[in-house]
DNA sequence: ACCTGAACACCGTTCAAGT
DNA sequence: ACCTGAACACCGTTCAAGT
């Protein structure tokens, strides 16, 4: 029975939950699908493909940026964009080497740049400071998900979940205050 | 004649210059230097270890912060964060994989933190700071060095180097000009 | 103390050949 | 149209054995 490029990418999400971005191999995605490595290559032209479309497939649990003054709706879609990366193993690692290459449908800071022209920002500006926080987003998520596959195999001990949820909020707020400065020296 | 770990780390420095993180493997080191693979592990623990001193020797290359008030200062430091990681091909992905999992001897964001309470900041708040700072650098630069290689392998075809010069100095001016505001905030 | 040879258990990718 | 078998050219790492 015929596979697609749907349940290829399913069962490829379903490993990197289990077992981590570096288990992630075409041999054990076509196990998982039970069709051997090669055929994949009959569905994608190689693995970057199929690993942005994972990667799409994850960013595609993004809420809309909730509505309200910029620096709650920037804040907020912040907030969501590194959950939705905490809901997968090395997502973050992986969005950002997706992100890196241009590959991937919807890079995952579309709606801000939407949030940041909203605030006046002008397109190209808007784009920026979106790429700006997401590479904050990213990086300090990739961060904590090395924390969390250290804790796994038992290098680390401490869990310090507070001391990175400190570092997130407070970074975001560095951004956040920054962009109402820059818009209102501009605007003035 | 013995080879040591200094002149291994100088010869993978050389190999990532040349051919870059994907083909920097134990065996190609082990040819730079006239050693077989297996012998790198008798002056290294394992690969990361002896990625870890890479990072290392490339982050040596930092300047001091320059002196002076706050923005110029910080905005000071990131830049010259950039300009050393671009004088290293991947330096980016290195320096941050190394960063992630806590090794090197050297974090790249350690004066930068001395910077932020340099103005009044707390240590664990300077610290977090500084990192968040360190995550938009590297996000940014790794950005800039994957396009680089892609345009190596010319799968890309536009130099658009202005437009990452643009990015940089935005994302930066939103940290610098937060960083301004929240210290306000808190001092007042 | 330092290094080799050989192996173990893998990789991504290609491609003729099968159905 | 979709898949297999087999190969190519690699990986990181371990470990007995050599000097």
């Amino acid at each position: 029975m015929a596979v697609n490029r749907e349940v290829i990418v399913a069962a490829a999400l379903g490993i990197l939950d289990e077992f981590g971005l570096a288990d992630l191999s075409m041999r054990r995605i076509g196990d998982a699908v039970g069709v051997q490595a090669a055929t994949i290559y009959w569905h994608f032209a190689n693995k970057q493909t199929l690993l942005a479309e994972v990667s799409d497939a994850i960013l595609s649990a993004q809420a809309e940026p909730p509505k309200g003054e910029f620096g709650g709706s920037l804040a907020g879609w912040a907030r969501d964009l590194r959950s939705v990366l905490l809901g997968h193993r090395d997502a973050a690692e992986l969005v950002a080497a997706t992100l890196a290459v241009g590959l991937g449908e919807r890079g995952p800071d579309g709606s801000a740049a939407r949030v940041f022209e909203s605030a006046g920002w002008l397109p190209p500006d808007a784009q920026r400071a979106a790429r700006a926080t997401t590479h904050f987003v990213l990086g300090h998520v990739m961060q904590e998900q090395t924390r969390q596959n250290l804790l796994r195999v038992g290098v680390l001990a401490a869990p310090v979940e507070a001391l990175d949820d400190a570092g997130f909020e407070l970074g975001l707020q560095l951004l956040v205050k920054g962009a109402e400065t820059l818009r209102n020296l501009h605007n003035y």
